[in-house]
DNA sequence: TCCCACCACTGAGCATGCAATATTGCATGC
DNA sequence: GCATGCAATATTGCATGCTCAGTGGTGGGA
């Protein structure tokens, strides 16, 4: 369907940074741009409404700037999603669960962490990881919904190496709590893992 | 906009069980229905599958039913997220969030919610004293959309007298960890609460 | 009588036209 | 020089027509 592809690009160019806060969005402008008429284009428009990531201001789409207060309050739903899937992670995670759970912090990952390199792709695995292992198709998608916003990727890309090295013992220790069956404890240092990246962007900014 | 009352009017029709699951939801027909044309129906149409009320099947918009597995993937989405409102209500509840809490547990509240008259009303009163005492509004909304399905009305109408008793403890407990300021404990209730019931539904089926 | 092929029909996907409305720029007056 | 009102323009909201895919029904042959 045209809709779905029009929706996944735009989706994209608003999550990566092509389209910008309060950029309008024209749909004429995208029709052309996409060579697919209007209707599609508006369908799409529709959905990244109900997604939050678009709005519409006086008869206009607009690309829509979170305050610091919706930052907030969407990384404390996301933490209250991280501490239930590092639960049932603790709960359910079978052999090759594990397995994933332990590559994704093995030597090798943590060297390309801590550089910087590959940070937020070794952060997205690591939360994968867990997400993974709880076993739970909607607790997935309503995780991937929490991540879909411009701001966390410029979280975890403004850490400076001592925050890294923090952020990288908080994953080990999670993930140690969720391979020694501790599901309580493992919930509470997912919770406080999100909450404390949180702290993080509001201290910088 | 026609399209966001055509999509609200369809939304609490799924809700409220109106529409059944498996039912196909026909553009044209719901269009001479509503009064409207074709494409403010197509449009809601988009809107209702992104929040799992729909889904296209081969070429056909059918109601969508909820797996019991998938069921059960909700609540414990839902546990999650109860049990984080319960634990920023502790942390934030000011006077008026204190009233109201202790506004829909009095002696009043219990009679009509033991008695069965007002089960659903009253069982949501609670739930959303707690979520408003959280103070945080993204978290109020997806907590709106986790009760959104039809089948969790289906749920408290299924409790026997028993079961309402021992959820209104439940209730109560929570109540009180809040209003004394115990977060870890608000939510540790608050979620069991959430897992208890919806561990009923699936003795029951 | 049963099975298969073909055809007509239903309904969604998309394009486009038209009307309504908000905005912008310009002219005019104070 | 600035404010105000009007006209032109930009852009969305809605309606409708066309096309194509999937479904079911019907007729003919084994």
């Amino acid at each position: 369907m045209l809709s779905e592809r029009v929706y996944q690009t735009l989706r994209a160019e608003i999550v990566h940074g092509d389209l910008w806060p309060n950029q309008p969005m024209i749909e004429a402008e995208i029709a052309e741009r996409l060579k697919v008429s209007r209707t599609p284009v508006r369908e799409s428009m529709q959905r990244l409404a109900a997604d939050g990531l678009i709005v519409s201001r006086r008869r206009r789409w607009v690309v829509y700037e979170h305050t610091p207060e919706e930052i907030q309050e969407i990384y404390e739903v996301r933490a209250a999603l991280e501490g239930q899937a590092a639960r049932l992670a603790a709960d359910r995670a079978d052999e090759e669960d594990r397995a994933v759970l332990a590559g994704v912090l093995d030597a090798d990952a943590k060297q390309r962490f801590l550089s910087g390199r590959a940070r937020v792709e070794a952060n997205e695995q690591f939360h994968d990881a867990v997400v993974r292992a709880a076993h739970n198709q909607r607790l997935t998608s309503e995780l991937i919904r929490m991540r879909l916003y411009g701001f966390n990727t410029r979280v975890v890309n403004s850490y400076d190496a001592d925050l890294l090295s923090r952020s990288w013992s908080e994953h080990e220790a999670i993930a140690t709590a969720i391979l020694e069956g501790r599901p309580d404890q493992a919930a509470d240092l997912a919770r406080r893992h999100v909450e404390h990246s949180m702290t993080i962007i509001f201290e910088r900014s």
